[in-house]
RNA sequence: CGGGCUGUAGCGCAGCCUGGUAGCGCACCUGCUUCGGGAGCAGGGGGUCGGAGGUUCGAAUCCUCUCAGCCCGACCA
């Protein structure tokens, strides 16, 4: 039983001085973070429980496309790198130290170089293809200043997949076929990610695409045509072996314009009727590249053809920032008194605010409805402190559980509790069987 | 890496200029009262003043070095 009383919350009334955006104050108020050293964090229960909510997400809907999950380890030798010649490509970014027998070692920012290896040292044949693996591990980018939290720290956790195919067509499948993925993966999140054109970094490669979250604490500066927002994926069951229906979404997702400033394109902007024309900034939760042979190549992951020849696999790359979405999350759903979870990925699904504890009544009710909502499958987090009311609905507030149930003494007279959103600051009483129902009818389509 | 700034109790801060052996608010502990939006009173615990060296009878305070963190910029998921 989740009882606040016996949880690790740490929460802070007044902010660490050191954060300045909103989300990274939210979060270390709320006691999800604590900063370990510049950039790097420490998670908390509650913000663990919010990870992992997120990575659950990720796994389902890569599941969904018939991706594999794996895990490759964070430190890796720099001789795969110096294959690919990534080892001096890639600057001061990447972390790199040697081991007790002088070996040049690093912690891995990315993998392409190590899943390239796996693939070639265990595939030869076209008929293994198409193959797409993913990894939900900490990468490590020495970033010269991080900031903002979890948004722009040194170690993040990142959902790093690769797909390997034999053409450029089958290729540029799978390049559709995750971006599908990941609409639906954000929308379940409560967000909306636009996919925008942009530039491939050192990654390299010719398409590729981003995921921005509209927030004004965004890191990069957007263009877009206001139609892309109305834009929602939905509900919508797609086939995602099928070729054209994969295509028909990147279609529809990504014809209109939608740029960030690395690949703005002032002259075809122009051409966006004026009145939806829009200039802001999001924060990049994703992003997906088709390099085609850029690393199959030098590495040598070949395959032979049924015409028997050997050929370098096409292949791409695809990232979600999976801590970073728990900033990009709050900026986006917060207000002045704390967070507001999106029912998809609260840590708690409702909390139960016990506004006389000790009292027979409601201690009694409480520990009902607790039961009650545990035993349809929810998970609620019952304040069962001595505190005040105030305090506990601050704290509610404060983590952002979606819902509320407040048991009080005068309530339980008339047989009601309160049902509170969060998001709408809006109650209503009724009697905890129906209060139960509510949940498990809101949370039904979630 | 350039420029700016800050390190004093878990958090937010004062004290430093003008050296005399550390203080406030929140949080925490005890008791009483209170109890539907961060209560009141009384009592209490907790600090190598980031670290090292120096000056001095005496250093949180002055000097030197050093470490850490934050902000702006360039860079980046």
């Amino acid at each position: 039983m989740m009882r606040l009383s016996r949880y690790f919350l740490p929460v802070l009334k007044e902010t660490p001085s050191e954060a300045q955006i909103v989300s990274h104050r939210l979060m270390l108020r709320a006691g999800m973070i604590k900063q370990a050293s510049a950039g790097i964090y420490s998670w908390l229960p509650l913000g663990f429980k919010v990870l992992r909510k997120i990575e659950n997400i990720v796994h389902e809907e890569q599941a969904r496309a018939g991706h594999m999950p794996m895990l490759m380890p964070t430190i890796q030798s720099a001789d795969l790198w110096r294959e690919s010649g990534r080892y001096d490509a890639y600057g001061a970014e990447m972390l790199r130290f040697k081991d007790r027998h002088d070996r040049d070692m690093l912690f891995t920012p990315t993998a392409e170089e190590l899943i390239t290896d796996i693939f070639r040292a265990n595939v030869s044949s076209y008929k293994d293809l198409p193959l797409t693996m993913y990894q939900i591990q900490w990468k490590f980018r020495d970033e010269i200043r991080p900031r903002f939290g979890v948004m722009r720290g040194r170690e993040f956790l990142m959902k790093d997949g690769y797909n390997f195919d034999l053409t450029k067509e089958d290729a540029l499948h799978a390049y559709n076929r995750h971006l599908v993925t990941y609409l639906r993966t954000y929308e379940r999140m409560g967000l909306q990610a636009i996919p925008m054109r942009a530039d491939s970094g050192p990654i390299g490669g010719d398409d590729t695409h981003e995921f921005l979250v509209l927030a004004e604490t965004g890191e990069s500066e957007v263009f877009y045509d206001s139609a892309v927002t109305d834009l929602k994926f939905g509900d919508r069951d797609i086939d995602y072996d099928s070729v054209e229906d994969c295509a028909a979404v990147m279609e529809e997702f990504t014809t209109k314009y939608a740029r960030t400033d690395e690949t703005h394109d002032p002259a075809l902007f122009e051409q966006v009727p004026e009145d939806r024309r829009r200039i802001a900034r999001g924060i990049e939760v994703g992003q997906i590249f088709y390099f085609g042979t850029k690393y199959s190549e030098p590495l040598g992951a070949v395959v032979q053809g049924p015409d028997g020849k050997q050929v370098p696999v096409h292949m791409g790359s695809h990232g979600i920032g999976v801590s970073r979405l728990l900033g990009a999350i709050i900026e986006a759903n917060h207000d002045e008194n704390g967070i507001i979870w999106p029912e998809g990925v609260t840590p708690f699904h409702v909390g139960i605010v016990n506004l006389r504890q000790g009292d027979e009544a409601t201690d009694g009710a409480c520990e009902a409805l607790y039961k009650e909502l545990t035993a349809k499958g929810f998970e609620p987090l019952y304040d069962d402190r001595d505190e005040r009311a105030g305090g506990k609905f601050a704290a509610m507030d404060l983590i952002g559980l979606p819902w509320r149930i407040t048991v009080g003494p005068r309530g339980l007279k008339n047989g009601v509790v309160e049902l509170t959103s969060r998001r709408t600051g809006e109650s209503e009483e009724m009697t905890a069987e129906a209060a139960v129902a509510r949940i498990a009818e809101i949370y039904a389509g979630v």
